[in-house]
DNA sequence: CAATTGACTTGAT
DNA sequence: TATCAAGCCAATT
């Protein structure tokens, strides 16, 4: 059975450093998908915020800001946490992409995909 | 298989 | 700078 998306998505959350963060849309792009903003969001959602083992409040928008929609609680407790780890937000409710977004090599993110799920695609033939 | 939805992104007005 | 619309992907129904 080959691995869903989505659990791609939490490997690689799951390897984003203590006070930093990643855009849905650069999950996306690091996973292959460079489009795939929407299917990360998606994937999280599925958490349903009640999974520990996913530090999905590392993720924001590519704005830097909070993303979440339909629960106002899981928002701001996303907020609570990342300020938590020293991510500062400004007057406008977004923090600095520039200072912590997470920025790995692609080799780094395979070698996380192959540790995890044993292959990353790589796709590519020899 | 087609239609709908959603924690997104980018470009135009 | 703010708001609107279209594009994009994966999973659900």
């Amino acid at each position: 059975m080959a691995v869903s998306f989505n659990e791609l998505v939490y490997t690689l959350v799951r390897a984003i450093p203590y006070g930093r963060v990643l855009s849905y849309g650069r999950v996306a792009d690091l996973l292959g998908v460079p489009h795939g903003a929407r299917a990360v969001g998606w994937a999280l959602h599925n958490l349903g915020g009640t999974e520990p083992t996913v530090p999905w409040h590392r993720v924001v928008n590519v704005r830097g800001r909070v993303s979440i929609k339909g629960s106002p609680e899981a928002a701001m407790e996303q907020r609570l946490r990342l300020e938590s780890e020293g991510v500062e937000f400004g007057e406008d409710d977004t923090l600095d992409m520039r200072r912590y977004l997470w920025t790995p090599t692609l080799a780094e993110v395979e070698e996380i995909l192959r540790a995890a799920h044993g292959s990353a695609d790589g796709g590519d033939a020899m």
